[in-house]
DNA sequence: GGACTATAATTGGTTGAACCATTGAAATCA
DNA sequence: TGATTTCAATGGTTCAACCAATTATAGTCC
């Protein structure tokens, strides 16, 4: 219980003594986004391992979202902006392995959606509010245009905008991951109309419109449930289907 | 605005295409947790790529958290238990790189940690209770024993046990990641004992044990709000330091 | 017989040299 | 000037080795 704890001493493999080396020099801003790395080869001499090995740490580095690499003349491996992507994407694993099921995620969205709510009341920009204003006129249009694929889309990037408006980041990607998640699971049970979502987003809207954070996070909540009612009978039906 | 939305044809990578070849395989259930891949020499052949390549698909792999690789006879790639540890992994890269700052995380631990509370009084289990029981009581002894930094690390797991008690996935890894954030920057300011904390402990275990998760939620609440207000204070003034 | 020990086989880790494919800029030509 | 060609740099991939860790196995000693 109250031992030294030992930590397993863990061999350091080479790819990971340079993915180390470069993540510090991120860390402490010698490093910083849009900057070029020098060539592979260059790297390598200057690492004293071999191009393969260096790769392998590059490669690592752009699965986990710090890198992106760029053929070409003028290419090379350039400090990504950062983005929550492999957040996203980890989360989206999750989600396809099993660990992540349906009612965790439509759990997760309401509680995250909620609070979302109530912030981007608070902190929304003009700007902010003239986006998500644009993307319900959208959302109106495709669902008039009876394209439910597109609608879906917008949907989701109405979630995002949202997030984006709470200035939260930690939300932002929380937000997308959960977007993503939700994706997948509606590609599974296929598209449905949902009647109840272009009246709730417009009553948001006012919410958003006087910044009132409660009614906005009420709003939310409420349309989300019904969301979540939905869904999971949505993943019943197409359960049993399967069998 | 509402042209066709040509994606970008992004010519895919060969260790792409193998690493979209496993996650199928995970997918459908035709790979699961514990079963281990061909060797690498092996997989190479059947995939029609050179050992190299196949290599950089795995690392790939590896990193977003999906196989653990392990060397000798019996060694090989296994498909791994699924933790969100490349979650955990991404959203800290973005916390040292700046692009989450203090006060998004504290912000983003009020709302994650008063739900993950209320929803823990709902769902533990009595195995939940006693663990949970038994870290303050490992946290009083090393309060006491005036060990800091372990007394920290107790706290953090506090956090970890609370979210697992609450049975949603999700909550479970946004929790340990942002106990992993909150870890740097602890790191970051140094250890400083907040004599709030235990007496708050002692509140939430009684309401647990009373499945309140009101009383739960509001306890959480008012704590991590405190504890905001004094990480924060701290930043700012180890930030006027560095000046 | 049983515990220890050398040995061999298997696996991931690493190396170095070579060639391909893409990209963009410099050189060339009309 | 402007379009075209050429060329050099870069990441992507291949091949053929060898190293290092790990474990099953056969052998050895008591």
């Amino acid at each position: 219980m109250s031992s030294p704890a030992f930590r397993p001493v863990a061999t350091r493999r080479a790819f990971e003594e340079i993915t180390s080396q470069i993540r510090g020099h991120l860390a402490r801003q010698s490093l910083k986004t849009g900057d070029r790395l020098p060539s592979e080869r260059n790297l390598a001499d200057q690492f004293g391992v071999s191009r393969n090995t260096l790769r392998e740490a590059l490669r690592s580095l752009e699965i986990a979202g710090l890198l992106e690499l760029k053929k070409g003349a003028t290419g090379g491996a350039f400090i990504r902006e950062g983005g929550g992507d492999a957040v996203v994407a980890g989360l989206s694993d999750l989600y396809r392995l099993g660990n992540i099921r349906p009612e965790h995620l439509t759990e997760a969205r309401i509680l995250i959606g909620t609070e979302v709510a109530r912030l981007a009341c608070a902190r929304r920009t003009a700007a902010d509010l003239k986006a998500l204003e644009a993307n319900v006129a959208e959302a109106e249009a495709a669902s008039k245009a009876g394209d439910l694929g597109r609608r879906a889309e917008i949907h989701y990037e109405f979630h995002s905008l949202l997030a984006r408006a709470a200035k939260n980041p930690v939300l932002t990607i929380l937000t997308d991951a959960l977007m993503e998640m939700t994706r997948h699971f509606v590609e599974a049970v296929g598209y449905q109309p949902n009647p109840y979502v272009m009246p709730s987003r417009k009553r948001l809207l006012a919410a958003l419109r006087g910044k009132d954070g409660e009614a906005a996070a009420k709003e939310m909540a409420s349309m989300l449930k019904r969301l979540q009612r939905f869904h999971l009978a949505l993943y019943e039906e197409t359960r049993e289907k399967r069998k």
